[in-house]
RNA sequence: GCCGAAGUGGCGGAAUGGUAGACGCGCCGGUCUCAAAAACCGGUGGGAUAAUAUCCCGUGUCAGUUCGAGUCUGACCUUCGGCACCA
């Protein structure tokens, strides 16, 4: 907690009542109201949503403050900007509190939305509340049902039974992502598995295309790889091993191989638990083996199933599968390392030459074969897994060649005698919608005895969202047993229907909101084409990093998809992309109740005021480093504020009074000049912590020079009103109150960023700098344009340098133009 | 285990291969005050030294490239983030 011990230095003006004063002004005015028509062109700059958790914490400011300055700074450049706002507004938490403390999820969410709409205003940002988008609602929810169904239209939604992962604590379905090493992101509850009947989007249907990033204009190179792991595209070949003997319906094995270069490696085969074939081969000696270990693995934990540190096993069912590239005999076994969801669900083993296999083969005693000879190897046998590159041996007609020339031309010889085909696979999974909640927007679909699956028509959306409902822990949604929702009747044929009661994924909320930005109000559709393409894509996204592969991806799908339904022209969401760092609580540790580290900003900004909390967020350090709240810096912008109010208070007309020094006038431009193309190049580039020291060095210099009166009033009240204009970005109270107390026409915020000229940033003077061999002996002020002979010259005269030479050898004198010269001597 | 990022004063952090420590916090000294706080002025990497003269050491560790390395290269150590049986 912060308390006034720690921090002493009080604003010296009334920073709570100028806050209010000009957020109640810039409202009234409508300042902040973006017009469409606006002929400038278009910045649409947005920071990612806030949850409605209730309040505001001091990491949304730390997210938002900075965020608003940079799109500010580009309005001072004169764009047209879009900064909006809006509210993540469905979703478990707002059921959670319902089934705790039997509020209505609704009451709930809004109460929430309201309190934080009052804490986002004390920021001060240029959000036109005009556009604010809550996706709870039905205005904004109507268009998930819409886009889905014309996802279902096109076949890219599907219904499919799938195993699920399940957390029996939250009792709901988890996709992928929301495991975290085998336990719930939310609740760390070790997760299970179900069956279940669930609806999803054809993803991997763009997997390619997600990996094309070439359209993209600054993304971190992190937030590329991760995408690119997380798609996880895989090129090998999918190979069949003959199993024709067992006069089955199957005539072969399936397996997928990124190593089919190793294939005269093969020692065995493994069938994952779930494989169809599994029951099919199994002899009868070892069905009763079998089928222990296929339950077994089935019942076995997520967390048990995926920990790597965990032994391998399987047994041994008793087949044998044919590889047709040497005609050997291999065991076939089922193994719970295996895995149904990737790849053919069936793996060759090649102990040799991949680490899993290699343990399983030990630890069941079968044969290591080396069919990839590393560069220098002595014949002897293998240690380990080796995964390197080599020469092909044991490999028949192969041998000889490199593993790359190896894979080339058995991919070759296999597709030739139609044994299997070059393949691609990805990690990527189909994206899971399905959600057993209330919370949410109900798919929109029917089922009806004689039609089966029937969407619900575009003229009865919205399906709204019962309110009355029972929230109880079970592990279906309340709207399963909600009958007025569930009983319909069938679009199609008008007879009893049933509504499909599972609701989206919130991802699906987020994967368009920026779309609604553009005509938050529009009825007709989920945003009017023409503005929405106007504004559309995204210039500058910024947000947290954990949002890097699922909310990202998710919407990099949508937005492709969408233009494949004719609706947009545009290939990507958001073009440019930065994630900021964490803030963390003064003892540097993550901000938590339980550790009592957590900065409460309306504390905080109910003493300092917005700006200097807005300030002190972004001097901390590199946005997206992140970094720790301390409640002793925040003195440091305080006491800056407090300066530069003073500065503003003294009387120009004073200076006149004192004769003034051209040096000093000379240098306040330079200085002013140097610092105005500073901040220029640094606010581009959020680098907010050093765009707030260089002013802080301005307003040092202007406090020397006014300390001197050594300049005239002109060029105080020019570097004043600069000075001013750089600082609104960063602190919009303030900034707005000294302008019109230094009596300029409001609004600052309708200002342009002021211009520099370089011919008045550019030194007259430098210090050339000399040193010999490498160690700095001296420093000797001179013309900026002093020339090669000159600097030469002045470094070798000097005493200094001369007491350090010693009369040593000159072996070279180095000239670095405007900055040093080096004597190397020896 | 694999991939990525980062290690600079007491602290947050600055530094196109060219004066390491900008700016700020904190601390020390001074001015003002009966006193304190605030404010203002000055100082503040370590060491030797009477010295603000001068010299030496110093950007995680060890090598290397270079006239010159916090910055580039290689190996290692530590911390943080991501992925984790993906065949």
């Amino acid at each position: 907690m912060t308390s006034t011990a720690q921090r002493q230095v009080e604003p010296r003006y009334d920073a709570v009542g100028i806050d209010r004063k000009w957020q109640e002004r810039w409202e009234n005015d409508g300042i902040y109201h973006v017009d469409d028509a606006d002929p400038r062109p278009k910045w649409f700059e947005m920071t990612m949503y806030p949850y409605p958790s209730g309040d505001l914490h001091i990491g949304h400011w730390y997210a938002m403050a900075p965020s608003d300055a940079h799109a500010r700074f580009r309005r001072m450049q004169g764009y047209n900007v879009l900064h909006p706002i809006g509210f993540d507004a469905f979703g478990l938490p707002a059921e959670n509190a319902a089934i705790a403390r039997g509020i209505h999820p609704y009451e709930w969410t809004m109460s929430n939305v309201d309190n934080m709409r009052r804490q986002l205003r004390s920021l001060g940002a240029i959000y036109d509340w005009d556009r604010e988008v809550v996706c709870c609602l039905p205005e904004y929810y109507h268009w998930n049902q819409w886009f889905f169904i014309k996802l279902y239209e096109r076949g890219l939604a599907y219904r499919a039974q799938a195993p699920v992962v399940w957390c029996p604590s939250c009792q709901t379905v988890l996709a992928n992502e929301q495991v975290l090493n085998g336990v719930c992101e939310r609740c760390d509850t070790p997760i299970t598995r179900r069956d279940f009947e669930q609806w999803f989007f054809r993803i991997t249907d763009y997997a390619d295309e997600l990996l094309n990033f070439d359209t993209l204009e600054e993304w971190p190179e992190k937030i590329l790889t991760m995408q690119r792991n997380w798609i996880g595209r895989s090129d090998g070949v999918e190979i069949g091993f003959d199993i024709s003997d067992y006069s089955l319906e199957e005539r072969e094995i399936r397996t997928f191989t990124t190593r089919i270069d190793t294939i005269f490696g093969v020692t065995f085969l493994v069938l994952a638990p779930e494989h169809p074939l599994v029951s099919k081969l199994t002899a009868d000696s070892r069905r009763a083996d079998v089928e222990a270990y296929v339950d077994q693995a089935r019942a076995a934990s997520e967390i048990d199933r995926l920990s790597t540190e965990r032994e391998k096993t399987g047994v041994f069912i008793g087949a044998y599968a044919r590889n047709r590239l040497n005609n050997e005999r291999v065991p076939i076994y089922v193994a719970d390392y295996v895995l149904t969801t990737y790849g053919t669900g069936a793996v060759m083993g090649v102990p040799a030459h991949d680490a899993r296999d290699f343990a399983f083969a030990c630890k069941y005693r079968l044969p290591i074969r080396t069919v990839i000879a590393p560069i220098e190897w002595d014949g002897s046998e293998p240690i380990d897994a080796y995964v390197g590159p080599g020469f092909m041996t044991n490999s028949g007609a192969y041998d000889g060649m490199t593993d790359t020339e190896g894979m080339k031309a058995i991919a070759d010889e296999v597709e030739r005698r139609g044994w299997g085909h070059r393949a691609v696979t990805y990690r990527l999974r189909d994206w899971l919608i399905s959600r057993q909640r209330y919370w949410g927007t109900p798919i929109p679909m029917v089922y009806c005895d004689h039609c089966g699956v029937q969407p619900v028509p575009e003229s009865e959306l919205p399906v709204l969202l019962p309110e009355d409902a029972e929230f109880r822990p079970t592990g279906e949604s309340p709207l399963a047993i909600n009958e007025s929702f569930v009983n319909t009747t069938c679009p199609k044929c008008g007879g009893p229907g049933r509504r499909e009661t599972d609701t989206m994924d919130t991802f699906m909320d987020s994967s368009w909101y920026m779309l609604r930005y553009c005509t938050p109000q529009y009825a007709d559709g989920p945003y009017e084409p023409d503005i929405a393409s106007q504004w559309m894509p995204v210039q500058q996204y910024t947000g947290g990093a954990e949002h890097a592969v699922m909310h990202l991806l998710y919407s990099r799908f949508f937005i492709k998809s969408l233009r494949d339904l004719g609706m947009l022209d545009i290939d990507e969401p958001f073009l440019r992309l930065f994630n900021q760092g964490v803030i963390l609580g003064s003892d540097h540790e993550k901000m938590s109740k339980s550790r009592g580290n957590v900065v409460n900003p309306d504390d905080v900004v109910g003493q300092v005021g917005a700006d200097a909390v807005r300030c002190f967020l972004m001097f901390i350090g590199p946005w997206d480093q992140g970094g720790p709240w301390s409640d002793e810096g925040i003195n440091g912008v305080v006491r800056w504020l407090n300066r530069v109010w003073n500065l503003t208070e003294n009387d120009a007309g004073q200076l006149d009074n004192h004769p003034t020094d051209a040096t000093a006038v000379r240098e306040t431009q330079r200085i002013l000049h140097q610092t105005i193309r500073k901040c220029y190049d640094e606010l581009d580039k959020f680098k907010f912590n050093t765009t707030i020291a260089s002013l802080m060095e301005l307003v040092n210099h202007l406090s020397r020079i006014w300390n001197d009166q050594s300049v005239d009033s002109g060029t105080w009240r020019e570097s004043v009103e600069k000075f001013l204009l750089m600082l609104a970005p960063i602190a919009p109270h303030v900034a707005e109150e000294l302008w019109e107390r230094t009596g300029h026409v409001y609004s600052i915020h309708q200002q342009a960023f002021p211009a520099w000229s370089d011919d008045l940033a550019a030194e007259e003077e430098i210090t050339l700098v000399v040193q010999v061999n490498g160690r700095v002996r001296d420093r000797i002020a001179v013309s900026a344009g002093v020339d090669d002979a000159l600097a030469k010259e002045l470094a070798l005269s000097s005493e200094r340098v001369q007491a350090h030479v010693n009369g040593k050898a000159l072996r070279n004198v180095v000239y670095v133009p405007g900055r040093l010269v080096n004597v190397v001597v020896g």
